[in-house]
DNA sequence: TTTTATATTTACATCATCTTAACGATTGAT
DNA sequence: ATCAATCGTTAAGATGATGTAAATATAAAA
C-alpha cells in the first residue's frame, strides 16, 4: 500500500490487516520500489499523486521488474481523474480504486483481485496420486473408477495428506492448514476425521505415527 | 490501434472516439499483445512496419490467444506494399487498411468490419450444454424444446454455472461475475436463486456443496 | 404516478457437517 | 507387567451452512 497521506494507509491498512492479510507500507514512489522487491508483495495499491515518484511512475518501474512479474497493480484515485486512469492502465496497472475508500468495498476488490491472481498462478487442479485422483475443480475424488464426494473437511484433509504421499504431516500442521491458525479444537477432532476417511477410502491408505502424525500412503 | 508513430494514433484515435468507437493504443507488437488480452478489444488495427515486434509477428502471436479467437485484424500498410498483404493475410489477419489513411474511408472499412464481427459472434452466443440451449442473444433458455425466460440475475447465474458444467463454483466467485465484485449483498440472496431455478429448471440440475459452493450437472 | 416484475432481506426451519466427550485400545518406556 | 501417553471409536450434541416462504425493497414498465 502507497500513499503519502498517513491518514490513508492507516485506513487501508487497517482494514486489510484485519481480514488478515499482510500489509506493508511506503510513502512515496522510490520507496515502494524497493520494498517490493524485497517482499514480493502479491497486490499492490498505488495512490496516483504522490511526491518524489508519482503513482504512474512507479507502476512503470514495477513492470519492468521480472520477479514482479505476476504481482497485482491497482492504482488509488480520486473520482472523476479519468484521465489517470487511462494513463494508469497505459503504465501496466491492472485495476484502480477510486477515493474516497469505503472500507468494505476496498476489502472486496481486494479480495476479487488476489482470488484473480490465484487462478492465473494455479493451473492444475486435478490432481493424481496412484488409483486416487483428486479434483479441487469439481471437489470430488475418484478412487479405481468410483466416484466419491467428501464434506469439506475430510476432502481437505485428504487433500494435504495425499499432496506429499509419504510424507508424515505433524498434527499441527494439518490443524494450521485444513482448520487454520486461528481456531482451536478439541484433541480428538482429527482422529475422528482420520476415521472418516479410512471408512470411505480404505485403512491401508493412512498410516498413524504416534506422537506425530499422519502420513498417505499409496 | 497499433503504431509507432504517435501521429498516426492520433488521427486514428481522434476519428474513431468522434464515431463513438472505445480506442486502446499501443505503441508495437509487445504492448499490443498485453493490452489486447487484457482489454479483449473487437478490433485490432496493427501497422506491419514497427521496431520491436513487427505487425506481422504480432498478429501470428495474436491468432494463438484463445479469448482473442474472434477478434478481427485488419493491417495498416503503405499503398504498394504488395509483399506485406500477403503476408499479412498468411499470419491470419481479416483486411488491410492502405497508407495514407483517410478518415472518411477508415471510418467506414471498421464498421464494416464490426458489423461482421457482430454477426459472427452472433452464433456463438448460443451455448449447447446437454439438453439446455442458453441463448444470450435473446436471454432465453430451452430446456427440452421447452423455451423458458428468465429474469437477469437467474439467467446470469444459471449461464455461469453451465457455463462448465461439473465445476464448483464458490460463493465469491459467484457473487463476482453475476453480482460484481463492488456490490454487497446478504448471504441468502445466492440461495433464492439458485432456489428459484432450481423450480424453472429442476432440481437435479443443481448439486449444493456445502462450504464451498454451487454446481451445475447435467 | 401507478403497476408490475424482479431482486433482496428477513426470519426461521432443516440438515449435513463438525466437534466434543467418554471410554476403550494400543503403544512404548520403565 | 505396569503405567502413562497417545490414539481409536462411537454416538450425542453443537455448530454452521443452506433451504424456504413471505415480506420488503428496488427497478422496470405502463
Amino acid at each position: 500500500m502507497v500513499d503519502d497521506e498517513p491518514d490513508i494507509l492507516e485506513i487501508v491498512g487497517y482494514n486489510l490487516t484485519a481480514e488478515g492479510y499482510q500489509v506493508i507500507t511506503a510513502e512515496n514512489g522510490l520507496q515502494a520500489i524497493k520494498k517490493a522487491k524485497k517482499e514480493q508483495p502479491q497486490l499492490i495499491i498505488l495512490d496516483v499523486m504522490m511526491p518524489e515518484m508519482d503513482g504512474i511512475e512507479a507502476c512503470e518501474h514495477i513492470r519492468k521488474i521480472e520477479s514482479l512479474d505476476n504481482t497485482i497493480i491497482t492504482f488509488l484515485t480520486a473520482r472523476g481523474e479519468d484521465y489517470s486512469q487511462v494513463a494508469g492502465f497505459e503504465a501496466g496497472a491492472d485495476d484502480y480504486i477510486t477515493k474516497p475508500i469505503k472500507p468494505k468495498l476496498l476489502v472486496s476488490k481486494v479480495k476479487a483481485l488476489l482470488r484473480r491472481f490465484k487462478e492465473t498462478n494455479i493451473e492444475e487442479n486435478v490432481v493424481k496420486i496412484g488409483s486416487l485422483i483428486i479434483n479441487r475443480d469439481e471437489y470430488k475424488i475418484e478412487l479405481k473408477g468410483k466416484e466419491i464426494i467428501l464434506p469439506r473437511k475430510e476432502f481437505e484433509l485428504l487433500s494435504l495428506l495425499a499432496s506429499k504421499p509419504g510424507k508424515v504431516f505433524k498434527r499441527e500442521d494439518i490443524l494450521d492448514k485444513v482448520w487454520g491458525n486461528e481456531v482451536v479444537v478439541g484433541g480428538r477432532t482429527i482422529d475422528v476425521h482420520i476415521r472418516k476417511l479410512r471408512e470411505k477410502i480404505g485403512d491401508d491408505y493412512f498410516k498413524t505415527v504416534k506422537g506425530v502424525g499422519y502420513k498417505f500412503v499409496d
